[in-house]
DNA sequence: AATTGTGAACCTCTTCACAGCT
DNA sequence: AGCTGTGAAGAGGTTCACAATT
């Protein structure tokens, strides 16, 4: 008890953490004070016993035949996922993609915020594009310092994945999301998730053909 | 045996088959024509034994002593992601991020091909935007139906992800890509996977923040 | 000589079901 | 009366380690 719950927390666990906060802070706006794991489990479709195991990891949130008290769950999840304090996060690769994200903006997390945006392409460095200065990649390293960088996104081709994510490891950086293909190396002390839209196809089409009734589960 | 082996491939086996087939064919492309699991699994950072057991899963795929035939791999992998088959896919919500993955085009993945593009902004629909012709969103089960619509991507709002997907399970289809955060009512034949800028980001931070030295997995 | 395929152990996560609390 | 928190069982996936095979 006196080491931080965290410590334990199941990843399982961890990464339904935004989920639940999300879907916490919509009731919250609508006005909702109090919620039970079963009411809670038809808003996030997480079994009730699911809820109330992960809860159960950070302390004891709830109370016996009352429920969990809403605006408490938020402080505490607000809290372990920092969602409080902003975050400054660089994009490498200003393409067609680099470019939807940096406008997506992350509506409801005005806590995170694309700080830099870096491509190595002579046509779009040192302009302006769509409200964001464009760096040479070789800047990295230095505004990762001066922007205080949390996390870089990287939507370079698979050519040039390795070298980027590379330069990016060495830029300090310990959080990287990938959308590249192609698995590169990493020290194992950095962080790093692959999103890949043609693996995601091939994955859904291959269980939508035979997994039928049995739907694949769906946690990002 | 007579039973089809891949009715119980796991779920996680499965997830890794795009990962598979994707470097088979890079080694392909190199002329490599025979790899051993402990090679292979440098290259897709997968373990040897899971690879193993992976593959044990479709039956008897390689030699003992000699390891696995590339070739012979490609080729049934390919049959059973359906790899040469052409996938008509549709995008609904053609702002940014849906033109974003228009324009992707799915390099190494010429089966896959956006048939078409829907929007319910009167500004959009009817006019051709980067070379996709805007359709009404009520005309998505003509479509889908003329089209031969294998899976749909989903990049409307959250306020509107419901209704879209409702309207989405009516055209027929169920194999559904949502980039919108909130979780949504499907039936119990609809497979879906969410994919959540936000949630991947805080879901990042956290692992980074907690998990040092025992880093996240990546799997997409 | 070297690698596969796999029984068995292990680990992680989910779900059941209910004691205990409010 | 009703809900939480959790022991215990179950399900699913990974890894070890080696017999079988070429």
């Amino acid at each position: 008890m006196e080491e931080s719950a965290k410590d334990k927390l199941p990843r399982a666990t961890a990464k339904r953490l935004p989920l639940y906060l999300r879907n916490l802070n919509i009731l919250e706006a609508e006005g909702v004070i109090r919620i039970k794991s079963r009411e809670f489990a038809e808003i996030t479709k997480i079994p009730s016993a699911t809820i109330r195991r992960d809860f159960s990891y950070l302390g004891e949130l709830g109370r016996s035949g009352y429920g969990y008290d809403v605006p408490y769950l938020i402080e505490v999840f607000t809290a372990l996922l920092e969602a409080n304090e902003k975050k400054s996060i660089a994009i490498v690769g200003f393409g067609n993609l680099g470019r939807a994200i940096a406008k997506n903006n992350f509506r409801r997390n005005d806590n995170l915020a694309i700080s830099c945006v870096f491509d190595n392409n002579p046509a779009l460095v040192g302009k302006e594009i769509t409200g964001f200065y464009v760096y040479d990649i070789r800047d990295l390293k230095r505004m990762v310092q001066e922007k205080n960088v949390s996390v870089v996104i990287t939507t370079v081709p698979s050519e040039n994945s390795q070298i980027v994510v590379d330069e990016i490891v060495a830029s300090g950086v310990t959080a990287i999301l990938n959308f590249s293909s192609d698995r590169v190396d990493i020290p194992k002390n950095v962080n790093m998730r692959y999103i890949d839209l043609t693996t995601e196809l091939l994955t859904l089409v291959f269980f939508d053909h035979h997994y039928k009734n049995r739907p694949l589960v769906v946690t990002t």
